[in-house]
DNA sequence: CGCCTTGTTGACACCAGTCAATTCACGTGG
DNA sequence: CCACGTGAATTGACTGGTGTCAACAAGGCG
C-alpha cells in the first residue's frame, strides 16, 4: 500500500497507553513490512485525506520471482525503514525533550524535501502536540512547552502546522542530526 | 555476518552520550542491513568471545540474483529486525524503567529459547547494568533500583549475570509483553 | 594482597507527568 | 453576522519519576 498522504504506524497497550512508531509521508510504501510478516501487529491510522495505491501479496511475491533487482530496491526500502527506527531508538534514549523535537524535525523536512513536499524554510506538519507526544514519548503538556524552548530560543517558529526554520544548520547541531541514516539519493547498484 | 556469541549496535553522539540500538544473540545475520545500505551509521561491539561467520556482499549479491526465495528469508530476518525496533520504541515511550527492563527479559528469553540458550527458568544476560542503562535510555543507577523493584516484588531474580524468574506469565503481564512481533516460528513460503 | 570493574545506597536536583482551568482557532447553525 | 460548541494550544500548581554525584561494598583477577 503507498499512501498519498500522511499517516502514523502505532502500538496500543492494554491499558490504553499509545506508541507512535513511524510516520509514513507522502510517497512511502507503508505496510511493505507486512509482506512476509504477515500479520503486523500494529495498526496503521490516516492523518490526512490519502489515495492510497494497493499492491497485492501474490503481486509482491510474483515479482520477488521474477525480478531480483526491484526485489533489492524494495529490500533497501524497509532497511531504511529500520535505520529510522533505530534513529527514533537513539532519540528517545539520549536526547532531551526539546532535542527530541528538534530532531523530528530534521527528519521530517529532508524526507519532505524529498518528496517535493517543503519549501526552504518551512513544512507542515499535520499532527497535533498530543499525538506528537505518542511519537516522543512524552506529555501533550511536555511537547507544549519543548515548542516554547525552541521558539525562545529562536531556532524553530511555527505558524497553525507549519514549522518554520531560518537556520537549519544551527537545528541540526542543536538535536546532534546526522541525515546519513536516511540513505537520501543512495541507488541500489544493478550490477 | 553471522556471530556466535553476544554483541552490540550502538549508536554514539558528539558529546559521548550513547544508545545500544539492538542486541544480537548467537545465531543473529549481525549486520544484514549493511549489504543494501552500504555505509551503516552505527558500530558494532562484541560482548562475549565471538566466532564471526563473514558473508562478502558479492555472494549475497548474487544469491539474491539467483535464489528468490532465500532472498524472501533474508529479507524477512531484517523485517524481524525492524519489528522489534519498534517494540523497543514502545517501550521507551510507553513503559516505566521497571516495564522496560522486565519487557526486555521477556524479549531476550525467547529469542535465547528459540537458539537454545535459555533454560526453563532462568537465561544468562551478559550486560552490565551500566550497558542496560545504554539499551533502556536510562541511567545505571536507576537500572538498578528498578531491578530491585523487580526482585521486590518477587517476579525476577538473579543470581551473578543469571536472570531467574519463576513465574514467565506475571512477568509478561506486568510489562504488557506480547512476543508476536518476534515472528518465532513463522515461516516464509516458497510457493 | 590490592586493584579495578561492577553493583548498591543515599541525598539532592530537575526533568517530565498529571490535573485542571483558560484561551484560542475554527466550523456550524441560528 | 454573531452565538455557540468543539478540539487544540497554553498556562499554573503540584507530584513523581529519573538523573547526577559521591561514597561505599562486593567480587574477580593479577
Amino acid at each position: 500500500m503507498i499512501v498519498e498522504g500522511f499517516a502514523l504506524r502505532q502500538k496500543t497497550l492494554e491499558d490504553g497507553r499509545r506508541q507512535i512508531t513511524a510516520i509514513h509521508v507522502p510517497g512511502d510504501f507503508a505496510d511493505l513490512h507486512s509482506f512476509l510478516l504477515k500479520k503486523l501487529d500494529d495498526g496503521v491510522e490516516t492523518l490526512t485525506a490519502c489515495k492510497v495505491v494497493m499492491f497485492p501479496h501474490e503481486n509482491l511475491k510474483k515479482l520477488s520471482d521474477d525480478f531480483p533487482h526491484l526485489t533489492r530496491v524494495l529490500w533497501f526500502m524497509t532497511l531504511v525503514d529500520a535505520a529510522i527506527h533505530r534513529a527514533w531508538i537513539m532519540g528517545m534514549g539520549a536526547l532531551s525533550a526539546p532535542e527530541r523535537l528538534a530532531h523530528l524535525f530534521c527528519e521530517l523536512k529532508d524526507r519532505l524535501t524529498q518528496v517535493g513536499l517543503a519549501q526552504a524554510d518551512r513544512f507542515r506538519l499535520p499532527l497535533t502536540q498530543s499525538e506528537l507526544g505518542d511519537v516522543l514519548g512524552l506529555s501533550a503538556v511536555h511537547v507544549n512547552r519543548s515548542f516554547q524552548q525552541l521558539r525562545m530560543d529562536g531556532i524553530v517558529q511555527t505558524d497553525k502546522r507549519d514549522i518554520i526554520v531560518s537556520d537549519w544548520d544551527e537545528l541540526r547541531r542543536f538535536a546532534d542530526y546526522n541525515p546519513d541514516y536516511l540513505h537520501l539519493n543512495q541507488t541500489v547498484e544493478r550490477d
